[in-house]
DNA sequence: TTTGCGAGCAAATCTGGAATGACTTCCAG
């Protein structure tokens, strides 16, 4: 079935907006936004639930909990309806541009009757902003430049929502009879951070049955094409997918061709050339004779090549094809090779689970460490406190003895100020088992001041992880403008490792950083920054994307054994 | 609209920088 709790909390979230272009309460706005967050970020498939048992969810009352069970029943809410009435969908598309907000959309709406990007794009051109109050050349230049960012990502979706799109698909195909075997390939196996459409591919002897329940699925939207072999169809959310259906005997090579890269599949094909073999997505042939000499599994196919198998998330055609001919390949980082996350947040701070929950589903994971990293006081809106933090202390601590295999640590994540400093003094430092340090803020400042910034956060003896290095958010925001060589190079020097946070938004470090980083020597946290239960399985992004990079267990920190793990935080710290 | 304290009503995360244009909007988490 499909969970329901993402749709029930974007409908929330966008009647929060709705709310917030017309001008309405705002603190009726922010209830709904954030009875959205504690949804999204809820357990359990809020579709199974009555209003009594919605009002269990924090920040859900009983408004809520009608609309929500109104919109379980009937597919939609009235008052939204209303709403989405008065205001048109662009209009709310105009919010997600940076640097413009439901205020401004409003004047854009009622005095130039724009509702869409796209007549934005012609009043910038036609120069109708310029006379609206509280516009100007900046504002122009700014609203420019979002659209432009927004336009980048290209139709391309974040690789979290391919890949639960694509779940979804495998399990309802998996179910038809005949199905051998069923699996995504594409950029969304090799684990690219964004999507352009979902490749799925199926091994059975008969393709129709696949194909008709392929377009009968409930999120299927429209059919573009549909054949013997390949159907392509639109989801309700605009998204494209692909089914191919092939013969059992010729998975691995459908396998391969359909993974990719196209780069990493011509460099393939030249050996075989030279092998006077040819490579198609039926098989390995010999050229003269036409016979079939690997086609069943991809490993068949790799092996008769001269090549061990070559991990998806390698296949770019980076150098990978050489190093495997050397017998030279990583022996990569993989998710069972995690033993903990490293920064987490609890509802203490911006998280929507307790510190007691977060751990529970931490232990469920099978870790065998799990830091608690809440802000720190700097960010002012967290309203972080020594007393509330020494208090969460004092409750890990408690909670360490309930679980057998699970060691818990007491961190912080600490904000990266314009100059480099951090919260709190080195004395209160101390007392935690270990500091994250972030940029959350002065995005702009030049690359001198972003470098000398990092650099002087990686110098501090407490700080062991940089968070989110670039601070990007794909699609929505640039990295910031640092030298990362030089930061790389401090992170080798003083011993701070770098994030790569596991969020599909962010991703962060990316695939191409992260080889950079490894050659000044760097090691790696590969972190959720879960700020709910549902996030901690994130952390198969974060593993893709070390994959991506190169990275083996050697690297990264929390595939570490603890006690590995605590010499390194111990590292230069006196106290 | 929700929550908490107390049984209906008050309060609800901050804070500073930047841009714009003279006080407001937007942004970060």
């Amino acid at each position: 079935m499909v969970r329901s709790n993402a749709e029930v909390a974007a409908l929330l979230q966008e009647y929060a907006d709705l709310l917030a272009i017309t001008g309405g309460d705002a603190f009726k706005a922010r209830a709904y936004e954030k009875a959205a967050r504690a949804i999204d970020g809820f357990p359990t498939d809020v579709a199974g639930l009555d209003t009594k048992g919605l009002q269990e969810i924090p920040n859900v009352g009983k408004s809520i909990a009608e609309k929500i069970v109104e919109f379980l029943h009937t597919g939609q809410v009235s008052i939204v309806e209303e709403a989405r009435a008065e205001i048109p969908a662009g209009v709310r598309e105009l919010i997600t541009i940076p640097g413009l907000g439901p205020r401004k959309a409003l004047i854009l709406h009622q005095e130039l009757g724009i509702s869409s990007v796209a007549e934005l794009l012609d009043a910038l051109d036609d120069e109708r902003l310029r006379d609206l109050k509280g516009f100007g050349e900046k504002t122009e230049a700014n609203i420019r430049h979002g659209i432009a960012l927004l336009q980048q990502a290209g139709g391309r979706i974040l690789l979290g929502a391919a890949m639960e799109a694509a779940e979804q698909v495998i399990a309802a195909l998996s179910e038809v009879t005949g199905c051998r075997r069923c699996t995504y390939a594409g950029s969304l196996r090799r684990m690219r951070e964004t999507i352009g459409d979902i490749d799925i591919l199926v091994a059975a002897e008969h393709s129709a049955p696949f194909m008709e329940a392929f377009a009968a699925l409930p999120n299927t939207a429209e059919v573009i094409v549909q054949g013997e072999k390949k159907t392509s169809i639109r989801t309700t959310k605009g998204l494209q997918v692909d089914l191919r259906v092939l013969p059992p005997a010729a998975w691995g090579a459908g396998l391969l061709y359909f993974t990719g890269s196209k780069a990493h599949n011509i460099r393939i094909r030249e050996l075989a050339v030279r092998h006077k073999l040819k490579l198609s997505e039926y098989g390995l042939f010999h050229t003269e004779t036409g016979r079939n000499l690997a086609s069943r599994t991809e490993e068949s196919v790799y092996a008769r090549l001269g090549l061990p198998w070559i991990p998806p998330t390698l296949r770019e055609d980076r150098g990978e094809v050489a190093a495997a001919l050397r017998n030279a390949l990583p022996e990569l980082v993989t998710e069972a090779d995690i033993r903990g996350d490293l920064h987490t947040h609890t509802d203490l701070t911006d998280g929507v689970a307790s510190l007691a929950d977060m751990v529970d589903a931490a232990a469920a994971r099978g870790y065998t460490y799990y830091a608690v990293t809440d802000h720190a006081p700097d960010m002012a809106m967290q309203q972080m406190t020594d007393a509330k933090m020494l208090a969460q202390r004092e409750q890990l601590r408690q909670l360490n003895g309930k679980y057998r295999k699970l060691h818990l640590l007491h961190g912080t994540e600490l904000n990266i100020g314009p100059d480099g400093e951090v919260d709190w003094p080195a004395e209160f430092l101390a007392g935690f088992d270990l500091c994250v340090a972030s940029v959350h803020s002065h995005f702009n400042q030049s690359r001198d001041q972003l470098t000398k910034r990092l650099v002087r956060a990686c110098e501090n003896p407490h700080v062991k992880i940089i968070g989110h290095p670039t601070t990007r958010l794909i699609g929505k925001r640039p990295g910031i403008d640092a030298d990362f060589d030089a930061v790389f190079a401090a992170c080798a020097r003083t011993g701070t490792a770098l994030e790569i946070n596991a969020h599909p938004e962010r991703l962060d470090l990316n695939d191409e950083d992260i080889l950079r980083a490894k050659r000044h020597g760097v090691k790696f946290a590969v972190n959720t920054d879960a700020h709910a239960t549902t996030h901690l399985p994130y952390m198969r992004y974060g593993v893709g994307t070390a994959q991506r990079g190169w990275l083996t267990k050697d690297d990264v920190i929390n595939a570490w054994p603890l006690p590995r793990l605590r010499r390194f935080l111990a590292q230069g710290r006196s106290a």
